[in-house]
DNA sequence: TACAAACTGTCATGCCATGACAGCTGTCGT
DNA sequence: ACGACAGCTGTCATGGCATGACAGTTTGTA
């Protein structure tokens, strides 16, 4: 047996597991928006794809798991993203910058993001409480990463210091209240989800600005 | 039938109700502790008590509803508190000090607290995600709430104004991060929790006070 | 082609959660 | 004190989620 991680050439195998994975999502959210989460077995989304309910659970852990694929991409685009803003840019602003452009992304459907399956998600959230509660455990859970990625940004130690695992909570927070509000609110006094997270984050820089390593010194002199 | 709610002067029946309620929490919590969440079976805890599992489903939605009633009183307490505060003090320094008084009472037994099972919800929390997603699907419930309650602080309509959404944020995480970080980091570098969630909310409050209404101008004086 | 590995379906199991129904227990009016 | 009634409980039945075991099939490879 070689190394299947590395062996990128997919052969057929590889494809049509590929191809069912997709499927299964596809059939999973059509269903979901179709009778709402809860009303949807897992059953029908397996004979939809012409699949049993075993080898479901083989592709995700549970029903919730596959709502939270989507998920999962927009939190791996966001870190990217941060990763890849100007170092000399403060920690705040280049969270608030790597947000905007994944909410973005999600909206308007570049770099392979779905809108439709984004309102499908939203959608499903709000009236699944199970999907919503392990939504926000994925979110708890990729803070840490984020913390990390800030730590490192503003050249100190996680383990030592609380400010980046603060300033991650900060932003996951205004993440998920931009978004709240933005469900909740409908098409109301706030605007796309991006503005949402535009207003969100313009309050929290007005008030937070712990300068990144890099941006130390120049903040001094554009300021 | 008179009005039950208001009919203080419980009878029998009542008293055996609330009874078996705290009979099942008991027990649940010593067999979680015990075996761990995932282990136990609900017949498992309505064996304990000498009831059937149907009575147990009469008395708690769900398996996680049992240690989840722990929080909600938690939550209860901390919104007390922080409308409690002087109107004079600023807003994350009321909240901040709400929380450290929940936290301190968690970690002392005041207020009918029990230390005991404070720390077996620390326990439960860490080794099950189930419950972890649903007191996290709790807590976001309850920052509604909380942001009402700073609404009315700061004087301003939280249909309106993204301020006090952001501030219940900012504390939610607050209070969750210091939890995190006093849950992995043991007998770590941060100290008991009281003393993380001061560290997170003096952080906080370094760079963030949206001054009360009540507090705008005597801030002004006290400087 | 033959073998090994991986994938799938079927069957079986256990637990969670809920509805329906009957029996028991308390509560209250007389 | 007693009877009617409301509420609580147990039993039974059901359905869905999730997982383990095993055999059959497909795929990649020697």
């Amino acid at each position: 047996m070689r190394d299947m991680t590395i062996d990128a050439a997919v052969g057929r195998r590889e494809r049509k597991k590929q191809a069912t994975r997709e499927s299964l999502i596809e059939a999973a959210f059509a269903i979901f928006v179709d009778k709402g989460f809860d009303a949807t077995t897992v059953e029908e989304i397996a004979d939809a794809v012409d699949v049993s309910s075993r080898t479901f659970f083989r592709y995700f852990a549970s029903k919730e798991d596959v709502v939270l694929t989507f998920q999962e991409e927009q939190q791996a685009m966001f870190i990217a993203r941060f990763e890849a803003r100007p170092p000399a840019e403060p920690v705040l602003t280049a969270l608030k910058h790597a947000a905007i452009e994944v909410a973005h992304a999600c909206e308007t459907g570049v770099s392979g993001f779905d809108p439709a399956r984004f309102v499908a998600l939203k959608t499903i959230m709000e009236t699944s409480s199970s999907v919503l509660a392990s939504s926000l455990q994925h979110q708890q859970q990729k803070q840490q990463v984020v913390a990390e990625a800030i730590a490192a940004r503003m050249g100190v130690d996680p383990a030592d210091d609380l400010r980046p695992h603060v300033v991650a909570a900060i932003a996951n927070c205004g993440m998920r209240t931009a978004a709240d509000c933005w469900e909740q609110g409908g098409s109301g006094p706030f605007g796309s989800l991006s503005d949402v997270i535009r207003q969100a984050f313009t309050l929290l820089e007005e008030s937070i600005n712990y300068p990144s390593a890099a941006a130390a010194a120049a903040s001094r002199d554009s300021r």
